[in-house]
DNA sequence: GTCTATATTCGGATAGAC
DNA sequence: GTCTATCCGAATATAGAC
């Protein structure tokens, strides 16, 4: 029904909005421009400009689900499927030297408003966290795969906020070698010492 | 002089909850009264918002600068002193932890409002890459100089950025350890072949 | 230099016609 | 379900007295 497709035109545009803008600088005429309907219509579809925010930060919540299970189901050995997660800086990375990381930016500017869908948007990263600590267990690194994962996760948020703040696309590039270099050094490391790093 | 004073009260409260609140989120209002004077007062000291960032990003220059210089002054070897930026992340972890990190945090959100001073926030990124690049070659690296500060600098902007967002500051001890042993292998392996990650 | 109004703009939210 | 018109509060900024 058209409801429901007007309703989808609004997160899709407050999701690219608030990506690209901020969520507290996005103003709901501008989303309303965005999809072409009046600023009234909007209050049909939600009442507050929170409950936007919940049904980005749900939708997000699904198509990052949607892009893990895809990896998995893609990706044969856990550490092709790692290597999945890290080719997103890559693919991504002309939007990420503009807007930075969508969920980092994100739970920052979320944290800094001390605003009540904090927890829901650290979702996002527990997903990601979740799912790398798996990959990495499958890759026989029980003891420490939660660190890996926290790790990998930790490396990938800095090198997207230095490529935003940088506006260096080469960066992203450079890093990405170093942590391709690095998984392999895990995987070959592993059952011995663990790498440094 | 009392002038001097005022606005210098002024640029320190507005420096606090810029870093606490984000520099959009905060009102004059809220500066006015954590210095205790009125809002009309401001703008005797001030012209516009804008001006007060520019002079809170200056006092951060400022301030960030003979942070380096003692640093420089207090660390024999260039490996103390890189120690000593790392070591920033533990001295600071628990207001990391509540709002990340200043340099992170305002550039990401002067990049998201496409802020003109945007650039000047960029220079406290510099300032930290210059100085440890700088460190780097002292340390015979001049080769990989500028990417291993860039390196370091990503790696503590990202544990910053997951600190912040699952409120874990166990993480950043776990991780400045990690750091403190890639250090230390860079040290070992000078002159050798590069280390990995 | 500091204050008390006050002007102005903007964005979130509501009411009610169609 | 979509629109226009309007209210309301908040925040930047100004004017002018003291």
């Amino acid at each position: 029904m058209a409801n429901k497709l007007t309703r989808e035109c609004i997160v899709e545009a407050a999701d690219r909005l608030f990506y690209e803008q901020g969520f507290e600088h996005t103003s709901f005429a501008q989303i309303a421009q965005a999809v072409g309907i009046s600023r009234g219509n909007f209050y049909y579809h939600f009442k507050t400009k929170d409950d936007i925010l919940d049904a980005v930060i749900a939708y997000r919540v699904v198509r990052t689900s949607s892009m893990l299970d895809n990896w998995e189901v893609q990706g044969d050995r856990p550490s092709d499927r790692i290597r999945s997660f890290i080719g997103i800086l890559v693919m991504n990375q002309a939007r990420i030297k503009r807007y930075g990381c969508p969920v980092g930016t994100l739970c920052t500017e979320l944290a800094k408003l001390n605003h009540p869908a904090r927890e829901n948007a650290n979702e996002l990263f527990i997903l990601f966290r979740v799912w790398l600590r798996r990959q990495f267990e499958l890759l026989g690194r029980e003891q420490d795969a939660d660190a890996l994962a926290m790790h990998l996760l930790a490396f990938s948020q800095g090198v997207a906020t230095l490529a935003n703040a940088f506006e260096d696309e080469g960066f992203i590039d450079s890093e990405v070698s170093s942590l391709n270099a690095w998984l392999e050094s895990v995987e070959r490391q592993n059952n011995t010492q663990p790498e440094v790093l």
